[in-house]
DNA sequence: ACTAGACTTCAACGGTCGTTCAATACAAGT
DNA sequence: ACTTGTATTGAACGACCGTTGAAGTCTAGT
C-alpha cells in the first residue's frame, strides 16, 4: 500500500462513517462496524468508550476540517470585496464550495460523511446537540456575513433563509435517489457538477426574493 | 368523550406516529408504542402484521388525504388561471398550503405526521420506497405544472429545483430547533405563520432564478 | 532479558428486541 | 342457548444488542 498504515481508530471511524451514513445510528450494530473494519468488537469501547462517542468522533473529525475551509474562504471573499460589502452569492459560495470540492476531489469518506450529516441534521434525537456543538460557531459567522451582504433584509428573513438553504443542501447531500426516479433518469442525485451549477443560484435568488418581500411589506428593521 | 370511540387500530396509529416522529423507526420499540396506546403488545402484529407494515400504514393514512387536497388545489388554481398558464407561485402554493393549513387547523397528529415525513424523506433506508409509493404520482403532477408555469426553464432545472424546494420544506417540518438556537430565540421553528410568509417566496424566487440562469447560459431546450 | 504499558483477543453477561401461539373474552347471527 | 368469527390477553421464544473483564500479545525503554 502507498499509505504507511491505517490505525485501528481510523479503520473504525471509516467503517462506522460508511455504515452510519447508509443505515442510520440505531440500525447499525457495532458487530457490523467492527466486521467491516476487520477489527475486534471490543475495540470500539476501548478506543472510543462506546457507540455514541464513536458517532461523535466521526462528526468532529471532518467537521473541523470543513469549518476551517469554510472560514478560510469566507475571509478570502470578504477581503476580495473590501472595502465594499461581499455579495450574497460569494458568501453562499464560501459555504457550499468546500463541500462540493471535497465531494469532487477528496476520497469517498467525504461522501459518506455528508450523507451522515444529512441524516443527523434531520434526526429528531440527541444527534442535534452534536451538530450544534460542531457547527454553530461557524454557521453564526456565515449568517452574520449574509446579513451584511443583504443590508435591506430583516434578520428574521436571513435566519429563515438559512434554514431553507441548509434544507436544500441537506436533501441534496442525502442522495435519496428520489431525483433519479422522478426525472426518469434525466437527473442523477450524485451528479456533483449539476448540483454545483444550480444550488448556489437557487438559494441566492431565494434569499434576494426574501429580502425584497420584507422590504415590500414594510416590516424592515428600523 | 365527544368522539364516539377510537378503535385499537387508530390508537396504535396515533401512538406510533407520535413516537416514530420523535425518535425514528429503530429507536422506537413496539412496547413503547403499545404502552402509549394503552393496548396489548401483540395487537400490533395482529392488526398490522409487524412493525414495518405499521409504519407503512401510518404513512399512507394521512398521505392519501394530503395528496387529495394538493391535487384539488392544483386543479383549482389551474382553472382560475385558464386559459393562461398558471404561475409558479400558485403551483407552489397548492403544494405547500395544504400542509400549512393542516398544521394550523387540524389536530396535533398532523404535526407528528409531518415530522415523520421529514424523517423518512432523509432516511437512507427502505422508507424511501414507501415515500415514492405514496407520493410520486402526485409529485409528478406538480412537477409537470411547474414546467408549464416556467416554460423557459430546462427540465433538469425544474427537477433540481423541486429537489431544493422539498429539502427546504422538509427541514422546516422537522422542527429541529436549530433555528431557535441560531437566532437566539428571535425565530421559532414551530411558527407556522412565519414559515408560511417566507417559504413560498423563497422557493418561487429560487425557481425563477434557476430558470433565468438556464436561459442565460443558453442551454435551454430547443 | 526484563519490565511497563498500550493494544488486542475471546467469551460471556444482562437486557431488550420483534414475533409467535395457545388460551380467553367478546359480539353477532341463528 | 349455541355457534362462529373477530378481538384481546399473557407468556414465552430465539435472536441480537452494547458493554465488560480477564487473559493474552505486542512494543519500547532500560
Amino acid at each position: 500500500m502507498a499509505r504507511p498504515k491505517r490505525t485501528t481508530k481510523e479503520k473504525l471511524l471509516d467503517a462506522a462513517e460508511k455504515l452510519f451514513a447508509r443505515k442510520g445510528f440505531h440500525a447499525t450494530s457495532l458487530r457490523e462496524i467492527t466486521g467491516e473494519a476487520g477489527v475486534d468488537l471490543a475495540l470500539v469501547n476501548y478506543h472510543f468508550g462506546g457507540k455514541k462517542p464513536l458517532f461523535a468522533a466521526i462528526l468532529e473529525r471532518r467537521g473541523a476540517v470543513l469549518n476551517e475551509e469554510r472560514l478560510r474562504r469566507l475571509t478570502a471573499v470578504r477581503r476580495a470585496a473590501a472595502p465594499q460589502a461581499v455579495s450574497p452569492e460569494a458568501v453562499i459560495g464560501a459555504f457550499f464550495d468546500p463541500i462540493l470540492d471535497f465531494l469532487d476531489h477528496a476520497g469517498p469518506g467525504w461522501h459518506s460523511y455528508f450523507s451522515l450529516l444529512a441524516w443527523v441534521n434531520n434526526s429528531p434525537e440527541w444527534g442535534r446537540r452534536l451538530m450544534s456543538k460542531t457547527f454553530d460557531a461557524t454557521v453564526r459567522e456565515f449568517i452574520r456575513a449574509l446579513m451584511e451582504s443583504l443590508p435591506g433584509a430583516a434578520p428574521e428573513d436571513i435566519f429563515w433563509g438559512y434554514n431553507f438553504l441548509t434544507g436544500a443542501l441537506t436533501l441534496s447531500l442525502a442522495e435519496t435517489g428520489r431525483l433519479d426516479v422522478l426525472s426518469d433518469g434525466l437527473c442523477r442525485s450524485n451528479d456533483v457538477a449539476a448540483l454545483r451549477a444550480r444550488l448556489g443560484p437557487f438559494v441566492a435568488a431565494g434569499l434576494r426574493g426574501l429580502a425584497q418581500r420584507g422590504a415590500r411589506s414594510g416590516q424592515a428593521q428600523s
